[in-house]
DNA sequence: GTCTTTCGTATACACTTGTCTAATAATACT
DNA sequence: AGTATTATTAGACAAGTGTATACGAAAGAC
């Protein structure tokens, strides 16, 4: 929603010597597993970025702002990965749910820190801020959502709330994956193994709970 | 083990007019929806404490060390209730995974806010401190499995990987009340139903791979 | 050319931060 | 009493913060 908006007249003036994507990329180049968005100061982004601080403010009205942005790209771009994570699976015929799995925790050493982004800023900040995380897990949830009763349709198998089960499978690999932030690279492939585990019994679990009532 | 430490002699001196416990209460009345304990400067928790800022030094070496106090009490006050709800489940007769899910919920809108605490606590911070964190939930984890074992051991029904289990709970427990923090107490009740029912899935399932496995 | 508009910087202000040094206040022991 | 010991404070320091005002630099419009 808000993530085109000025850049309306352009009919004289000075050429913009820096962009908001400039700031944004400087403020991504200062998070780290020690810092969080909402704990940067307006001088530590300008520095980094190589601007007077004052002109911080002809690109965004406050580092509220700035965050936000961050987040929503943050939110979009990981959904773009994951879409696309989904889509390969459909053709090297793979488990969906594994290749979805490994592809998230991938994201947790990609380059761009998306995902640590994401799952470090959920807790603190105002509460515009944490809306806008907030808002990014629904997406996740929602899309997930749409998978399961896709392929409960599929499979003619229709579990017990499938939008029940999409929130519990994102919470629980998004705090899965905060717990993989703190562990070494080597240790993720068995925190994949794991996470598939929980993620069966919990499917497992819908069905029979879906049976039994039916049942009954 | 490092709650009790100092407090050897006291031969001489001037009495102490604030204690270690005075500061940590002070520091607690600063927390809240949008402040994290790691974001509490020396000065704002002095003034709050109603002392000068150097007395700080007197009874916490840094705030780091104070933040890792309140977090073990935080946890450790938590450990005790939900202890108690279990204890009085057994009494009341009443679902041993409802009680304790209720009592954590209330938790959330109790007095000391340890439970926020916890929660937001997490993924800000040094790397001690996060640490502190992980291991209150290690422990909130280690009672669940015993506790997940020792109903198995009644039923004479062994579910599959009753560690992992405890753990897909924990995470999924202190997730909800995460989310359940931004919202109105109102909706409280509705989430409980959820958790449990996502409780109920997991289990359910777990019991149903188990048998299966068997089977094979 | 001169306007006008926009972008960026420079300087400055009032404020907060953590910590250092010295000085004071209050207790216990002799 | 005096003295040693400890707790607390006061004052100052350099460094950091957000932001207001004023000014220069670059571009298009006339």
């Amino acid at each position: 929603m808000s993530e085109t908006e000025q850049t309306q007249k352009r009919s004289a003036g000075r050429k913009a010597t820096i962009s908001r994507e400039d700031i944004i990329e400087a403020a991504l180049r200062l998070v780290g597993p020690h810092r969080s968005i909402s704990s940067l100061s307006l001088r530590e982004i300008t520095r980094e970025a190589g601007i007077a601080p004052n002109s911080f403010y002809r690109h965004f009205k406050s580092t509220e702002e700035l965050a936000v942005c961050v987040i929503e790209l943050a939110g979009s771009t990981l959904r773009k990965v994951i879409g696309q994570a989904r889509f390969r699976a459909q053709e090297l015929n793979k488990g969906i749910v594994r290749m979805s799995i490994e592809t998230f925790i991938e994201q947790l050493t990609s380059d761009g820190h998306y995902l640590p982004i994401l799952l470090r800023e959920g807790v603190v900040g105002s509460d515009r801020f944490k809306m806008a995380v907030r808002q990014q897990l629904n997406f996740f949830e929602q899309e997930l959502t749409e998978d399961l009763i896709a392929i409960a349709q599929r499979t003619s198998s229709t579990p017990a709330r499938p939008e029940l089960i999409a929130k519990a499978i994102t919470r629980l690999v998004f705090a899965m994956g905060t717990d993989a932030l703190d562990h070494p690279k080597e240790d993720h492939n068995e925190m994949i193994d794991e996470l598939v585990v929980m993620i069966k019994m919990l499917i497992t679990g819908a069905h029979a709970i879906a049976r039994s009532q039916s049942v009954k």
